[in-house]
DNA sequence: ACGGGTTATATCGCTTCGATACATCGTCGA
DNA sequence: TCGACGATGTATCGAAGCGATATAACCCGT
């Protein structure tokens, strides 16, 4: 999930971690700062992939030491044409990290950079995730009407039923709209 | 957090791990079938913990085998006394994990034995949480419009926020309740 | 009597989180 | 001029939880 996130930042040009941090959580669509703990071991695992690599800073190269926890010493990551082609191969062949909650958000702010065909893809899947949620919220709220479940679980239940039923709509919108943008003529 | 929930359910009677399992996604407001890989490590570390115990099975002892990955040996946990106390502890110092997403949820399950204090601490850790989000996703939506995010991700982010607003507003409701319940006469 | 579906326990490797540590830079007041 | 302090930045650790997988016993129809 992060992956996806992160190539898709560097494609924009080469940025170091703290910055990533700061794009990452405007560019989701669900708020969530990334953690530290996250990013870090990401970018070395990209980094051991070949996907992505560290710059050397441009100035008196010499100070850097590249052994352990040292302070400021800005690596900035850039893309490699590996890093790219994984990229382009992510967004044209969506995989069910694309349907989570924030995978979903990861790659809905990636759709420009994505082919037609897999960005309906993409909101189909999501599509059926939702519509899993919502049978299953509408089978919690209603069995726990005769049953002992909490007055105010009840309650909770309803509001994410509410929830998953307007993302559902919104998805289906933004289905229609990219059905009718692959295929104008309504007559196939 | 998955502590927390497991020792409610248990206070209701013995329950088995695939019981168990089965009413968490029942008692969850938010959906979410907990796997077994976090259900067993945590039975396994409330049991090191002496809080839960598993009782053996009642007839024909012989066959049970404590050594490893064996079958179908239902094996029923139930609540100790320090279990007991734990559980009480808990719901009466709500901590932060109890305004997450998740552990919300779980601690509005266990509202009905948790004392009326509680429940407000609850209910406001939750209201700061949510007001939180809500201001991220405000900044998210107000500065997404200069700037080159993608027209999806903030109909996304914008469609969160309602999320949060809603889900803030039956909280404020809920807390007015708590309140006036616990002091009927208004004129404190 | 047997074989397949359901119930059930358990582990593994992975991702992510939250806390923490530590280094460096910029800047502002003494 | 310098030095303290806050902001910037890289990095690791332990714990939590997930998803997939293995495995076994029970139940029931045939």
């Amino acid at each position: 999930m992060l992956d996806l996130a992160v190539l898709g930042l560097l494609d924009e040009g080469p940025m170091h971690g703290y910055e990533l941090r700061k794009r990452l959580s405007e560019v989701y669509g669900t708020i969530r700062t990334v953690s530290f703990g996250s990013l870090y071991p990401t970018l070395r695992k990209l980094q051991g992939a070949g996907l992505i690599e560290a710059a050397p800073t441009s100035s008196s190269g010499k100070t850097r030491v590249p052994t352990a926890g040292r302070g400021k010493n800005k690596k900035p990551y850039l893309l490699t044409d590996a890093g790219r082609a994984e990229l382009a191969e992510m967004l044209a062949e969506p995989s069910a990290a694309s349907f989570t909650d924030d995978g979903f958000g990861v790659h809905l702010a990636l759709f420009d950079r994505t082919p037609a065909a897999a960005r309906l893809r993409v909101l189909e899947g999501r599509r059926r995730v939702l519509e899993a949620r919502r049978e299953e919220q509408r089978g919690a709220a209603g069995t726990a009407q005769h049953s002992e479940i909490s007055r105010y679980t009840r309650q909770f239940t309803l509001l994410g039923l509410e929830t998953s039923e307007r993302e559902l709509r919104w998805i289906n919108e933004l289905i229609s709209a990219e059905q009718t943008r692959n295929n104008p003529s309504q007559n196939a």
